[in-house]
DNA sequence: GAGCACTGC
């Protein structure tokens, strides 16, 4: 503890602390800001108006900076220092340091706006800038004016956006503590490489043969296929994707080459649809890969790409993650709170999402009944916050439940949420050779899609007594699974707590609707989906969503969906997301009947996205509504040949197409 | 008939 170079700044951090609501911390890597901040501020009597919360973006980290500070102030993890996380609370009420999740803090303060049970607020890792971090970021600047007398917030972050940070907190002071990192000697390539596995290839090599001992850590943007140089002196070469920027760390490592690429996720809201590409990384970004040579002793770190490029092209910070994803749950999460002075298109991000983003935003929360036609949040979509689930799956739980189908729901919420993909690639040849024996047969979904096969596969686990063995032998993600069970788990609690009426969560449950059609199942995600919705083209098996602007999609070959004998796929599915990789694609879907679609049709023709924003008024007073004003007519236009006539018409001539093919 | 970086409630 006391070799941390921050350790020698604490009666600086203390004394500016005490002058200020909030100061920004830049602290790099090895700095002991994590651990060592908290811990100042408790000896320094910060703790016993209120806890000292640290947030972190990730479980793990939470986890063990936790146990790491409870065992320096030699106390038992969850009695002064405690940690929460999702599934887990290990705090008590002796707890004076928490370490927590972001995404924990934010749920904490839909039942305590005010987070008045803390006295400090710390947001480490600022700099990664997770969506959480953004709104947090918001909303704890709105609560330095609220509790300005009690309430202290340190945020903490890298070097090139501190400033930016200090600005959006007015002109917050900055402190600078140096990180314990030896030193990194940057290698630029003289020129951008046409081939990046390539000059991966042969930089590593080249690493090999003049450099002396020291693992190499290689950061591309995937999976790489071969990459195993059989090393005479046993080197070890980890190739790796940014989850060693962050979330891995692995010793020895003394030499790092950085392609200078990331793959990203991002989402366009004009289209609804996510894509994967491949983008530059930030400064940010590439300082800490560098960082990762320095760890152990002295490294270097080999840049494929010119210095030009770093100082040139690359974005000082990471775009943020609330501007590449849906906001459709963070609307809702903000509408939730009720804060009086906020109109959701001028809430203070620090990096603010586009205007589009956030109208495509309010018109999914209108189609799944969330907010009314004013914007105002309505009593289903206060319920719908309450829930750990993308808006989509919440209102589908609800529907359920007055559909009596509640049970199903939830596992189906709970497999959905499973971060991987947690069914076998049964497809690849690859796979088949590996296998020594047979994999057990998989239900299908019963030609319903993917939805009610994720179902049937659960209840299968279910009767085989959630035996890991079992999906070891189905070829299923067993962790995944795992997790699963847990989800719906804390789902069927939430739901038993907040639901109206008799909640039935069992997850062995039987309906003996489940034996035929999972009609009520299908229709309450036929509501929960309004806003992700595809009719199928008359002569061909494409679909084209309905919305605002109809795309055109395929079905994406893994899905379990198959056509019928006449080699067609069903008139209408609702989709869990729209994903553009070789073509654009949906993914997850589920079969829906066309009386169910009618009233969705309805609610697209009486929608105004101006009233939505529930901030117009406000905006033509303040002579700032430019914006919405376009977006508007666009919407009117896009929409009226919707009307239900001419989709029955489209209906029977679909089926009169699949008469003639036979 | 494709192919999926990484988190989190």
């Amino acid at each position: 503890m006391a070799h941390l170079p921050i350790v020698q700044f604490e009666e600086q951090i203390i004394r500016t602390v005490e002058d200020n609501s909030v100061v920004v911390v830049i602290g790099e890597t090895g700095s002991g800001k994590s651990t060592q901040l908290s811990q100042m501020l408790h000896r320094h009597g910060y703790s016993k108006r209120g806890i000292i919360g640290v947030t972190q973006p990730r479980r793990v980290a939470a986890v063990s900076v936790a146990r790491r500070v409870a065992q320096e102030l030699g106390v038992k993890l969850g009695e002064e220092v405690g940690y929460a996380i999702r599934f887990e609370d290990r705090t008590s009420d002796l707890t004076r340091i928490k370490y927590l999740t972001d995404g924990v803090l934010l749920r904490e303060s839909l039942s305590d706006p005010e987070l008045s049970h803390y006295s400090v607020i710390i947001l480490d890792e600022a700099h990664e800038r997770s969506l959480n971090t953004d709104i947090l970021l918001g909303l704890v600047k709105r609560l330095t004016k609220l509790r300005a007398s009690n309430l202290k917030v340190l945020i903490t972050s890298a070097t090139l956006d501190g400033e930016k940070v200090s600005e959006f907190f007015s002109e917050s002071p900055i402190l600078n503590v140096p990180g314990k990192l030896y030193p990194v000697e940057v290698v630029y390539s003289r020129e951008r490489p046409i081939s990046y596995t390539e000059s991966c290839l042969k930089t590593a090599l080249d690493i090999h043969r003049k450099e002396p001992e020291g693992d190499v850590l290689i950061f591309m943007t995937g999976q790489v296929k071969v990459f195993s140089p059989a090393p005479p002196n046993c080197r070890r070469f980890i190739v790796a994707t940014n989850i060693a920027e962050t979330s891995l760390t692995v010793d020895g490592v003394v030499y790092v080459v950085d392609s200078g690429y990331v793959k990203q996720r991002q989402y366009n809201p004009s289209t609804g649809m996510y894509s994967l590409d491949v983008v530059q990384i930030s400064k940010v970004q590439a300082n800490q890969r560098a960082g990762r040579a320095g760890r152990t002793r002295p490294g270097k770190c080999y840049r494929l790409y010119p210095s030009l490029m770093y100082q040139d092209e690359l974005l000082d910070v990471t775009v943020p993650e609330i501007q590449r994803t849906s906001l459709a749950g963070t609307v809702l999460y903000l509408k939730s709170l009720d804060l009086p002075d906020i109109d959701i298109l001028k809430f203070d991000f620090l990096d603010p999402p586009s205007a589009e983003s956030l109208e495509d935003a309010l018109k999914q929360l209108y189609l799944i009944d969330a907010i009314d036609e004013n914007g105002a949040i309505t009593s289903i979509g206060r319920t719908m916050a309450e829930l750990p689930l993308e808006p989509s799956l919440s209102r589908t739980l609800l529907e359920a439940n007055e559909n009596g189908c509640l049970s199903q729901a939830l596992t189906v919420a709970a497999m959905l949420s499973a971060e991987t993909s947690l069914l076998p690639n049964r497809s690849s040849k690859n796979n088949e050779k590996k296998r020594k024996q047979e994999p057990v047969e998989l239900p299908t979904g019963s030609g319903y899609g993917d939805h009610i096969q994720m179902l049937q596969i659960y209840e299968q686990w279910d009767r085989n007594g959630y035996d890991i063995r079992w999906c070891r032998d189905t070829g299923l993600q067993e962790r995944g699974m795992v997790f699963v069970k847990d989800v719906r788990k804390q789902l069927s609690q939430i739901m038993q707590k907040i639901a109206k009426g008799s909640t039935d969560v069992r997850a062995n449950r039987r309906y003996r609707e489940s034996e035929h059609d999972y009609r009520n199942l299908r229709k309450a995600l036929c509501v929960g989906y309004a806003n992700r919705l595809a009719e199928r083209m008359i002569q061909h098996n494409g679909y084209r969503t309905i919305g605002f602007k109809p795309q055109l999609i395929q079905v994406h070959p893994s899905s379990v969906l198959k056509a019928d004998d006449d080699g067609m796929f069903p008139n209408y599915v609702v989709y869990h997301e729209l994903i553009a990789t070789s073509r654009p694609y949906m993914r997850n879907l589920c079969t829906v009947e066309m009386r169910w679609v009618s009233p969705i049709f309805k609610k697209l023709e009486n929608l105004d996205v101006s009233k939505l924003s529930g901030g117009l008024h406000r905006d033509v007073r303040n002579g700032e509504g430019k914006s919405l004003e376009l977006t508007k007519k666009e919407n009117v236009a896009a929409r009226t040949p919707d009307d239900h006539e001419s989709r029955v018409l489209a209906a029977r001539e679909r089926f009169l197409a699949r008469k003639a093919q036979k």
